[in-house]
DNA sequence: TTAGGGTTAG
């Protein structure tokens, strides 16, 4: 939350203006003390209509006619000044004309509170509202409605209270505008009890009040609750089905997301351009290009406009669904790009290992007069080092503070660590760390650590793994890393200390789960799952590849696996991962050449990832997988990654 | 003659 006072900005010096003779407004010019109510009304017209149509930088000017014209303590001329000023994001030039305004009323107070709540200066909205009631000015339904809107934004609660009961006093209690505020404020707050309590003497069907419920219940996760709002509404309209998607993405529910939004359209309920960014949202996290694609050319058909946000989640989609070349086609087609266009498409392009592209990119956005931004920094570092540049990626490192102003933080540090352990540089790495002084997360940790096992520095990796047991943010992946770290050096007792540190601290190991898209439909597979109603013929395919894998030179890698099993066990373990099974049902549920795409929320395992190189080779198919941290595109018996991921 | 609705990415 923003708070404080205003910075100050220059204002014309009203008090040094001096009153001309004439009265001039546009091209009509009055004499002096023509102060007949209809050529006052008449006046106050035509500055009225100057201040609706005027743009920012024209403010002054307008205001500087206003304090010529003797019109700046008419509250109606002064009214739209501070709605014009708050509009145009000219807070301290709202305030600056408030405070020059002799006795302001209700409606002025109202528009400079309303003017801090759209600045983000939710406190001084309060303290404004505040202000007005020691004034003895009595707030009317606006007031109170504007004030709350602040209260909720700024999660002042007891403030809120206060508000609701001064409500109450007044008998604005039922203003449906206030309901709606109140709703807000309990809701944001969570204080479910009496946002609940307010809903529910509302009349019923009020599909607005019902959304700023659902939004409410989703933002503190309660998506049953939202999901029991919405289920009881008759009439939804396309904002409620919106907020309802919308609250299931936010939660991770993307299944149900989409399935919501199936039903929207069996309804016929036409998505607005919102509804399709949330859609695509949970097109991303499943990796369901083909409804991403649908999505795609709903947005061309429909001619609706590919501004930044929808443009972005179409990039996204794509280049999380696998397809970059989609990604770059969007991109190349968008007539309007920010910073955030160019973060999505560097990251996307970092993602699938195409770095030089991701820098060129870079490059070509700053050319175009577009400032970098932290997360700019982040992307393209990703992209060095996911390409091996480790001098470039330190150079644009350098000049983050050097030629941008950007004070590198604990994420970019991490992306130098990984760009030197990477390459094999891991002492420098370690040293790194050493001189930024800088507690080092469980990222920077977890890239070294995965260095150390990749370069097969255990030494290093035995002390890198003592700090990150000691690390107080390490999540369920890095601590998997570490044991598999001590598993694959046969440090089974170790091993076990870190699976029960990872029980003990309440992050169980998040189970494998891989997704695969095949006729519009997302199936889902854990480590040897047996839900899928194509069980046995996935499994026959499993059994059939095996001994020709072993032909081809296949031989299970079973230190990775955590347990200290016999090897049989291990390899049977190994067997039924289930990026194996998704790609399984891939291969028997496609056409002959299909590419394959896979989405895990986990890393790849080194099993895994041999296995699979040799079955893209075997069945001449591109197989295409997003693993935790970037993409795989496996072909004939080779994978993009260089095999280091 | 002064004003008000709920849903979007990174």
């Amino acid at each position: 939350m923003q708070s404080g006072l205003c910075h100050s900005s220059t204002l014309l010096a009203a008090n040094n203006m001096s009153c001309s003779t004439t009265v001039a407004i546009g091209n009509s010019v009055f004499p002096p003390n023509s102060n007949s109510k209809s050529r006052n009304s008449q006046n106050r017209r035509e500055v009225i209509s100057l201040l609706q149509k005027c743009k920012h930088y024209q403010i002054p000017q307008i205001h500087a006619k206003i304090i010529r014209n003797g019109q700046d303590q008419d509250p109606f001329v002064v009214f739209e000044l501070l709605r014009l000023c708050s509009n145009l994001k000219s807070i301290d030039y709202a305030s600056k004309v408030f405070r020059r305004t002799q006795s302001p009323n209700v409606y002025l107070y109202t528009a400079l509170i309303d003017g801090f709540v759209s600045s983000g200066y939710y406190l001084d909205a309060i303290r404004l509202y505040c202000q007005m009631v020691n004034e003895f000015i009595f707030p009317d339904k606006y007031a109170i409605t504007s004030v709350l809107k602040a209260c909720g934004f700024g999660l002042a609660l007891e403030e809120g209270r206060e508000v609701h009961a001064q409500a109450l006093k007044l008998g604005l209690s039922s203003n449906r505008s206030i309901r709606m505020k109140l709703m807000g404020l309990y809701g944001k707050c969570g204080e479910f009890e009496s946002a609940r309590q307010v809903f529910d003497e509302m009349p019923e069907g009020d599909a607005v009040a019902a959304t700023v419920m659902i939004t409410c219940y989703a933002e503190y996760g309660l998506v049953e609750e939202a999901s029991g709002v919405f289920d009881g509404l008759r009439e939804k309209d396309t904002v409620c089905w919106t907020a309802m998607i919308d609250g299931l993405v936010k939660n991770g529910e993307m299944n149900r997301a989409l399935e919501v939004f199936r039903d929207m359209q069996r309804k016929n309920v036409w998505p607005n351009e919102v509804t399709l960014v949330c859609v695509l949202s949970a097109c991303s996290h499943l990796g369901a290009l083909e409804l991403g694609r649908w999505v795609c050319s709903y947005i061309d058909k429909n001619n609706i406009e590919c501004n930044c946000i929808v443009g972005g989640a179409l990039i996204n989609m794509y280049s999380r669904c696998g397809d970059i070349d989609g990604a770059v086609e969007v991109f190349s087609r968008m007539k309007k790009r920010d910073v955030s266009t160019y973060n999505s498409m560097i990251e996307g392009l970092a993602m699938h290992g195409k770095s030089t592209m991701a820098i060129e990119m870079f490059r070509e956005m700053m050319k175009r007069g577009l400032k970098p931004n932290s997360i700019t920094f982040v992307k393209v570092l990703n992209a060095c080092s996911h390409g091996g540049l480790v001098e470039l990626g330190f150079e644009i490192f350098h000049s983050m503070t050097n030629s941008h102003g950007i004070q590198p933080q604990i994420e970019h540090y991490g992306c130098v660590v990984d760009l030197l352990a990477r390459s094999g540089r891991i002492e420098e790495a370690y040293s790194f760390i050493e001189r930024t002084k800088m507690a080092p997360d469980h990222i920077m940790l977890g890239a070294l650590l995965s260095a150390c096992k990749i370069h097969r520095n255990l030494e290093l990796g035995e002390r890198v793994a003592e700090m990150l047991v000691n690390c107080d943010d390490a999540d369920s992946g890095t601590f998997a890393l570490l044991s598999n770290v001590y598993a694959a050096s046969g440090k089974w007792k170790e091993a076990a200390r870190v699976r029960a540190l990872t029980k003990e601290a309440g992050t169980p190991k998040e189970p494998g789960c891989s997704l695969i898209e095949v006729n519009n439909e997302i199936h889902e597979f854990l480590l040897g799952d047996i839900r899928h109603p194509q069980k046995e013929n996935i499994y026959r395919k499993l059994e059939e590849l095996n001994p020709v894998l072993k032909r081809e030179g296949y031989s299970p890698a079973t230190e990775v696996v955590l347990h200290d099993i016999g090897e049989r066990q291990k390899e049977w373990a190994l067997a039924i991962h289930s990026e194996r099974l998704a790609i399984c049902y891939g291969l028997i549920s496609t056409k002959p050449c299909t590419t394959l795409r896979i989405v895990k929320n986990l890393r790849v395992c080194n099993d895994c990832h041999s296995m699979i190189k040799l079955i893209a080779k075997i069945t001449k198919r591109k197989i295409i997988m997003r693993d935790r941290h970037r993409f795989h595109h496996f072909e004939n018996g080779a994978c993009s990654c260089g095999d280091y991921w």
